[in-house]
DNA sequence: CAGTGATACATGCAAATGCATCTATTTTGG
DNA sequence: CCAAAATAGATGCATTTGCATGTATCACTG
Protein backbone atom coordinates (compact mmCIF):
# COMPACT_ATOMS: atom_id res chain seq x y z
CA UNK A 1 0.00 0.00 0.00
CA UNK A 2 1.02 3.29 -0.86
CA UNK A 3 0.49 5.70 2.62
CA UNK A 4 -0.25 9.54 2.38
CA UNK A 5 1.10 12.30 4.33
CA UNK A 6 -0.76 12.55 7.61
CA UNK A 7 -3.74 15.05 7.31
CA UNK A 8 -4.22 15.34 3.74
CA UNK A 9 -5.80 11.82 2.52
CA UNK A 10 -4.97 12.46 -0.98
CA UNK A 11 -6.74 15.22 -1.43
CA UNK A 12 -3.72 17.27 -1.25
CA UNK A 13 -1.94 15.31 -4.04
CA UNK A 14 -4.84 15.24 -6.53
CA UNK A 15 -5.21 19.26 -6.09
CA UNK A 16 -1.50 19.59 -6.50
CA UNK A 17 -1.26 17.09 -9.64
CA UNK A 18 -3.90 19.07 -11.33
CA UNK A 19 -2.80 22.18 -10.61
CA UNK A 20 0.66 21.38 -12.24
CA UNK A 21 -1.23 19.47 -15.39
CA UNK A 22 -3.41 22.38 -16.00
CA UNK A 23 -0.23 24.97 -15.75
CA UNK A 24 1.63 23.09 -18.16
CA UNK A 25 -0.65 22.69 -20.41
CA UNK A 26 -1.15 26.59 -20.41
CA UNK A 27 2.82 27.05 -20.41
CA UNK A 28 2.78 24.47 -23.96
CA UNK A 29 -0.33 26.04 -25.33
CA UNK A 30 0.71 29.54 -24.64
CA UNK A 31 3.99 28.44 -27.07
CA UNK A 32 1.93 26.87 -29.60
CA UNK A 33 -0.57 29.48 -29.85
CA UNK A 34 2.36 31.86 -30.74
CA UNK A 35 3.64 29.94 -33.71
CA UNK A 36 3.47 30.98 -37.25
CA UNK A 37 1.33 28.33 -38.21
CA UNK A 38 -1.61 29.48 -36.33
CA UNK A 39 -1.44 33.14 -38.39
CA UNK A 40 -3.44 31.81 -41.11
CA UNK A 41 -5.90 29.51 -38.83
CA UNK A 42 -7.01 30.40 -34.85
CA UNK A 43 -6.00 27.01 -33.31
CA UNK A 44 -8.85 26.19 -31.59
CA UNK A 45 -10.24 26.00 -35.70
CA UNK A 46 -7.03 24.10 -36.53
CA UNK A 47 -7.59 21.75 -33.99
CA UNK A 48 -11.50 20.77 -35.44
CA UNK A 49 -9.94 20.69 -38.97
CA UNK A 50 -7.24 17.99 -36.84
CA UNK A 51 -10.27 15.99 -35.49
CA UNK A 52 -11.95 15.51 -38.80
CA UNK A 53 -8.69 14.27 -40.42
CA UNK A 54 -8.17 12.17 -37.99
CA UNK A 55 -11.60 10.52 -38.12
CA UNK A 56 -11.90 7.05 -39.95
CA UNK A 57 -14.75 7.97 -41.84
CA UNK A 58 -13.60 11.31 -42.55
CA UNK A 59 -16.93 13.29 -41.26
CA UNK A 60 -18.25 13.37 -37.59
CA UNK A 61 -21.20 14.64 -35.60
CA UNK A 62 -21.10 17.99 -34.35
CA UNK A 63 -21.65 16.70 -30.67
CA UNK A 64 -19.29 14.10 -31.08
CA UNK A 65 -16.41 17.11 -31.77
CA UNK A 66 -18.05 18.89 -29.11
CA UNK A 67 -16.68 16.63 -26.68
CA UNK A 68 -12.82 16.65 -27.66
CA UNK A 69 -13.25 20.53 -27.34
CA UNK A 70 -13.34 23.32 -24.59
CA UNK A 71 -16.05 25.41 -26.21
CA UNK A 72 -19.79 25.40 -25.72
CA UNK A 73 -22.43 24.14 -27.86
CA UNK A 74 -23.16 27.26 -29.40
CA UNK A 75 -19.75 28.36 -29.96
CA UNK A 76 -18.78 25.35 -31.88
CA UNK A 77 -21.83 25.72 -33.95
CA UNK A 78 -20.79 29.36 -34.86
CA UNK A 79 -16.71 28.33 -35.40
CA UNK A 80 -17.86 26.04 -37.50
CA UNK A 81 -20.62 28.33 -39.81
CA UNK A 82 -17.27 29.81 -39.75
CA UNK A 83 -15.14 27.17 -41.44
CA UNK A 84 -17.74 26.65 -43.71
CA UNK A 85 -17.80 30.16 -44.61
CA UNK A 86 -13.87 29.54 -45.48
CA UNK A 87 -14.64 26.24 -47.33
CA UNK A 88 -12.78 24.25 -45.37
CA UNK A 89 -16.06 22.18 -44.19
CA UNK A 90 -19.05 21.10 -45.41
CA UNK A 91 -22.32 20.16 -43.55
CA UNK A 92 -24.71 17.31 -44.45
CA UNK A 93 -27.70 16.20 -42.60
CA UNK A 94 -26.53 12.83 -40.92
CA UNK A 95 -28.33 10.08 -42.18
CA UNK A 96 -29.83 8.02 -39.37
CA UNK A 97 -30.79 11.09 -37.59
CA UNK A 98 -32.58 14.09 -39.18
CA UNK A 99 -31.56 16.58 -36.23
CA UNK A 100 -27.54 15.81 -36.06
CA UNK A 101 -25.56 17.50 -38.78
CA UNK A 102 -22.17 15.61 -40.18
CA UNK A 103 -18.81 17.68 -40.71
CA UNK A 104 -16.37 16.65 -43.05
CA UNK A 105 -13.58 18.33 -44.41
CA UNK A 106 -13.24 19.92 -48.12
CA UNK A 107 -10.34 19.46 -50.33
CA UNK A 108 -8.97 22.76 -49.44
CA UNK A 109 -10.20 21.79 -45.38
CA UNK A 110 -8.18 18.39 -46.00
CA UNK A 111 -4.86 21.17 -47.91
CA UNK A 112 -4.88 23.42 -44.92
CA UNK A 113 -5.15 20.90 -41.67
CA UNK A 114 -1.68 19.53 -43.71
CA UNK A 115 0.05 22.07 -44.08
CA UNK A 116 -0.61 23.71 -40.69
CA UNK A 117 -0.24 20.59 -39.45
CA UNK A 118 3.18 19.80 -40.44
CA UNK A 119 4.35 23.40 -38.69
CA UNK A 120 2.87 22.44 -35.88
CA UNK A 121 4.29 18.92 -35.29
CA UNK A 122 7.43 20.49 -35.47
CA UNK A 123 6.79 23.39 -32.82
CA UNK A 124 5.51 20.92 -30.55
CA UNK A 125 8.08 18.34 -31.04
CA UNK A 126 10.94 21.35 -30.63
CA UNK A 127 9.06 22.00 -27.00
CA UNK A 128 8.31 18.66 -25.90
CA UNK A 129 11.03 15.92 -26.95
CA UNK A 130 13.74 18.06 -25.30
CA UNK A 131 12.09 18.40 -21.88
CA UNK A 132 11.63 15.00 -21.32
CA UNK A 133 12.91 11.57 -22.16
CA UNK A 134 11.53 8.98 -24.55
CA UNK A 135 10.49 6.66 -21.26
CA UNK A 136 9.50 9.86 -19.65
CA UNK A 137 7.53 10.85 -22.55
CA UNK A 138 5.82 7.26 -22.47
CA UNK A 139 4.94 7.65 -18.88
CA UNK A 140 3.30 11.21 -19.61
CA UNK A 141 1.36 9.53 -22.44
CA UNK A 142 0.32 6.73 -20.57
CA UNK A 143 -1.18 8.42 -17.14
CA UNK A 144 -2.73 11.24 -19.08
CA UNK A 145 -4.38 8.88 -21.48
CA UNK A 146 -5.92 6.47 -18.26
CA UNK A 147 -6.90 9.96 -16.18
CA UNK A 148 -8.74 10.88 -19.18
CA UNK A 149 -10.86 7.54 -19.76
CA UNK A 150 -11.44 7.80 -15.86
CA UNK A 151 -13.10 10.94 -16.16
CA UNK A 152 -14.68 10.01 -19.71
CA UNK A 153 -16.53 6.97 -17.93
CA UNK A 154 -17.96 9.08 -14.96
CA UNK B 1 20.17 5.12 -24.36
CA UNK B 2 16.28 4.82 -25.34
CA UNK B 3 15.88 4.18 -28.97
CA UNK B 4 13.17 5.34 -30.56
CA UNK B 5 10.76 3.70 -33.08
CA UNK B 6 12.42 3.84 -36.88
CA UNK B 7 11.53 6.84 -39.23
CA UNK B 8 9.78 8.56 -36.60
CA UNK B 9 12.64 10.18 -34.83
CA UNK B 10 10.66 11.25 -31.49
CA UNK B 11 8.74 13.61 -33.36
CA UNK B 12 5.84 11.24 -32.93
CA UNK B 13 5.54 10.30 -29.94
CA UNK B 14 6.31 13.88 -28.83
CA UNK B 15 3.43 14.74 -30.48
CA UNK B 16 0.96 12.18 -29.12
CA UNK B 17 2.11 13.04 -25.33
CA UNK B 18 0.95 16.59 -26.34
CA UNK B 19 -2.24 15.40 -27.95
CA UNK B 20 -2.64 13.51 -24.82
CA UNK B 21 -1.71 15.85 -22.23
CA UNK B 22 -4.11 18.33 -24.06
CA UNK B 23 -6.84 16.29 -24.26
CA UNK B 24 -6.87 15.32 -20.74
CA UNK B 25 -6.68 18.44 -19.69
CA UNK B 26 -10.23 19.56 -21.27
CA UNK B 27 -11.65 16.62 -20.11
CA UNK B 28 -11.18 17.39 -16.74
CA UNK B 29 -11.42 21.13 -16.74
CA UNK B 30 -14.68 20.37 -18.58
CA UNK B 31 -15.78 18.72 -15.28
CA UNK B 32 -14.29 21.10 -13.08
CA UNK B 33 -15.85 24.48 -14.62
CA UNK B 34 -19.25 22.65 -14.76
CA UNK B 35 -19.06 22.25 -10.78
CA UNK B 36 -21.46 24.60 -8.61
CA UNK B 37 -18.34 26.47 -7.29
CA UNK B 38 -18.30 28.42 -10.17
CA UNK B 39 -21.79 29.64 -10.44
CA UNK B 40 -20.33 32.36 -8.16
CA UNK B 41 -17.05 33.45 -10.55
CA UNK B 42 -15.65 32.27 -13.34
CA UNK B 43 -12.92 29.98 -13.61
CA UNK B 44 -10.34 31.86 -15.21
CA UNK B 45 -11.67 35.07 -12.27
CA UNK B 46 -11.39 32.32 -9.77
CA UNK B 47 -7.46 31.25 -10.85
CA UNK B 48 -6.58 34.89 -10.16
CA UNK B 49 -7.51 34.86 -6.39
CA UNK B 50 -5.81 32.05 -5.95
CA UNK B 51 -2.76 32.98 -7.54
CA UNK B 52 -3.10 35.66 -5.20
CA UNK B 53 -3.56 33.77 -2.56
CA UNK B 54 -0.58 31.42 -2.89
CA UNK B 55 1.79 34.44 -3.29
CA UNK B 56 3.82 34.70 -0.45
CA UNK B 57 4.05 38.79 -0.19
CA UNK B 58 0.34 38.01 -1.10
CA UNK B 59 0.79 40.82 -4.17
CA UNK B 60 1.77 40.38 -7.33
CA UNK B 61 2.52 42.13 -10.78
CA UNK B 62 0.02 41.60 -13.43
CA UNK B 63 2.45 40.65 -15.89
CA UNK B 64 3.24 37.98 -13.06
CA UNK B 65 -0.28 36.85 -13.42
CA UNK B 66 -0.38 36.93 -17.35
CA UNK B 67 2.37 34.65 -17.27
CA UNK B 68 0.11 32.03 -15.06
CA UNK B 69 -2.76 32.41 -16.81
CA UNK B 70 -4.12 31.69 -21.01
CA UNK B 71 -4.91 35.20 -21.61
CA UNK B 72 -4.11 38.25 -23.37
CA UNK B 73 -2.44 41.37 -21.53
CA UNK B 74 -5.88 43.17 -22.49
CA UNK B 75 -8.14 40.63 -21.12
CA UNK B 76 -6.29 40.21 -18.10
CA UNK B 77 -5.92 44.16 -17.62
CA UNK B 78 -10.14 43.90 -18.00
CA UNK B 79 -10.57 40.41 -15.90
CA UNK B 80 -8.70 42.56 -13.41
CA UNK B 81 -11.02 45.38 -13.50
CA UNK B 82 -14.30 43.01 -13.07
CA UNK B 83 -12.21 41.73 -10.12
CA UNK B 84 -11.88 44.84 -8.84
CA UNK B 85 -15.76 46.37 -9.09
CA UNK B 86 -17.06 43.34 -7.45
CA UNK B 87 -14.45 44.52 -4.37
CA UNK B 88 -12.51 40.83 -4.84
CA UNK B 89 -8.94 42.77 -5.62
CA UNK B 90 -7.43 45.99 -4.84
CA UNK B 91 -4.83 47.47 -7.38
CA UNK B 92 -2.25 49.39 -6.04
CA UNK B 93 1.44 51.22 -7.85
CA UNK B 94 3.67 49.00 -7.54
CA UNK B 95 6.67 51.03 -5.34
CA UNK B 96 9.78 50.19 -7.62
CA UNK B 97 8.21 50.73 -11.16
CA UNK B 98 5.98 53.17 -11.71
CA UNK B 99 4.69 51.89 -14.51
CA UNK B 100 3.79 48.44 -12.60
CA UNK B 101 0.55 47.58 -11.01
CA UNK B 102 0.62 45.66 -7.94
CA UNK B 103 -2.40 43.63 -7.35
CA UNK B 104 -3.68 42.00 -3.86
CA UNK B 105 -6.62 40.16 -2.45
CA UNK B 106 -9.45 42.42 -0.71
CA UNK B 107 -10.64 40.74 2.63
CA UNK B 108 -13.96 39.65 0.53
CA UNK B 109 -11.23 38.23 -2.31
CA UNK B 110 -9.79 35.97 0.75
CA UNK B 111 -12.75 34.65 1.82
CA UNK B 112 -14.27 33.92 -1.81
CA UNK B 113 -11.41 32.54 -2.54
CA UNK B 114 -11.36 30.11 0.14
CA UNK B 115 -15.14 29.29 -0.07
CA UNK B 116 -14.80 28.34 -3.90
CA UNK B 117 -11.37 26.60 -3.22
CA UNK B 118 -13.03 24.38 -0.90
CA UNK B 119 -15.61 22.93 -3.04
CA UNK B 120 -13.31 23.36 -5.81
CA UNK B 121 -10.40 20.87 -4.39
CA UNK B 122 -12.98 18.42 -3.30
CA UNK B 123 -14.31 18.31 -7.19
CA UNK B 124 -10.70 17.80 -8.39
CA UNK B 125 -10.21 15.02 -5.76
CA UNK B 126 -13.30 13.16 -6.85
CA UNK B 127 -11.68 13.63 -10.43
CA UNK B 128 -8.30 12.97 -10.24
CA UNK B 129 -7.60 10.43 -7.12
CA UNK B 130 -9.84 8.01 -7.79
CA UNK B 131 -7.96 8.18 -11.47
CA UNK B 132 -4.87 7.45 -10.88
CA UNK B 133 -2.86 5.62 -7.76
CA UNK B 134 -1.18 7.72 -5.45
CA UNK B 135 2.29 6.90 -6.94
CA UNK B 136 1.00 7.56 -10.78
CA UNK B 137 0.28 10.86 -9.21
CA UNK B 138 3.42 11.98 -7.84
CA UNK B 139 5.07 10.86 -11.30
CA UNK B 140 2.26 13.22 -13.79
CA UNK B 141 3.14 16.20 -10.83
CA UNK B 142 6.93 14.97 -11.46
CA UNK B 143 6.73 15.02 -15.54
CA UNK B 144 4.30 17.73 -15.39
CA UNK B 145 6.35 20.21 -13.66
CA UNK B 146 9.76 19.11 -15.64
CA UNK B 147 7.91 20.40 -18.79
CA UNK B 148 6.94 23.11 -17.17
CA UNK B 149 10.21 24.46 -15.98
CA UNK B 150 11.89 23.62 -19.70
CA UNK B 151 9.12 25.96 -21.52
CA UNK B 152 9.56 28.26 -19.04
CA UNK B 153 13.49 28.24 -19.24
CA UNK B 154 13.53 28.61 -23.14
C1' DC C 1 -49.89 5.93 -31.44
C1' DA C 2 -50.61 10.28 -28.99
C1' DG C 3 -48.23 12.97 -25.75
C1' DT C 4 -44.35 14.16 -22.97
C1' DG C 5 -39.71 14.63 -22.41
C1' DA C 6 -35.05 14.45 -24.25
C1' DT C 7 -31.61 15.52 -27.78
C1' DA C 8 -29.26 18.10 -31.79
C1' DC C 9 -28.30 22.11 -33.53
C1' DA C 10 -29.22 27.30 -34.52
C1' DT C 11 -29.80 32.11 -33.09
C1' DG C 12 -30.57 36.71 -30.39
C1' DC C 13 -28.06 39.17 -27.35
C1' DA C 14 -24.94 40.57 -23.71
C1' DA C 15 -20.37 39.74 -22.07
C1' DA C 16 -15.54 38.42 -22.76
C1' DT C 17 -11.51 38.34 -25.71
C1' DG C 18 -7.70 39.82 -28.69
C1' DC C 19 -5.36 43.01 -31.81
C1' DA C 20 -3.68 47.32 -32.51
C1' DT C 21 -2.58 51.31 -30.44
C1' DC C 22 -1.95 54.76 -26.78
C1' DT C 23 0.21 56.80 -22.53
C1' DA C 24 3.48 56.71 -19.03
C1' DT C 25 7.61 55.12 -17.11
C1' DT C 26 12.04 52.86 -17.20
C1' DT C 27 16.26 51.29 -19.44
C1' DT C 28 19.97 51.63 -22.59
C1' DG C 29 23.68 53.56 -25.49
C1' DG C 30 26.16 57.26 -27.04
C1' DC D 1 22.53 63.57 -19.43
C1' DC D 2 19.66 62.97 -23.40
C1' DA D 3 17.43 60.59 -27.15
C1' DA D 4 15.80 56.14 -28.65
C1' DA D 5 14.13 51.81 -27.57
C1' DA D 6 11.84 48.80 -24.42
C1' DT D 7 8.31 47.66 -21.02
C1' DA D 8 3.83 47.94 -18.15
C1' DG D 9 -0.53 48.54 -18.42
C1' DA D 10 -5.06 50.81 -20.39
C1' DT D 11 -8.40 51.48 -24.10
C1' DG D 12 -11.10 51.60 -28.83
C1' DC D 13 -13.06 48.40 -31.62
C1' DA D 14 -14.13 44.20 -34.12
C1' DT D 15 -14.51 39.30 -33.26
C1' DT D 16 -15.57 35.38 -30.39
C1' DT D 17 -17.92 33.28 -26.63
C1' DG D 18 -21.61 31.68 -23.63
C1' DC D 19 -26.32 31.77 -21.79
C1' DA D 20 -30.91 31.45 -22.69
C1' DT D 21 -34.01 30.14 -25.83
C1' DG D 22 -36.02 28.55 -30.28
C1' DT D 23 -37.01 24.87 -33.76
C1' DA D 24 -36.93 20.38 -35.36
C1' DT D 25 -36.45 15.52 -34.71
C1' DC D 26 -36.18 11.44 -31.90
C1' DA D 27 -37.25 8.28 -27.78
C1' DC D 28 -40.15 6.66 -24.31
C1' DT D 29 -44.49 5.57 -21.89
C1' DG D 30 -48.89 4.47 -21.07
Amino acid sequence: MTTTAPGSSGVRLAAETWESLFRSQVAVMRRLQAGQAFKKLPIKEYDVLFTLSRCPTGKLRLNEINDHVLLSQSSLSRLVERLEKRGLVERSTAPDDGRGILLGLTPAGQELQKEIGREHVRDIAELVAPALTADEQRELLRLTQKLQAFVASK
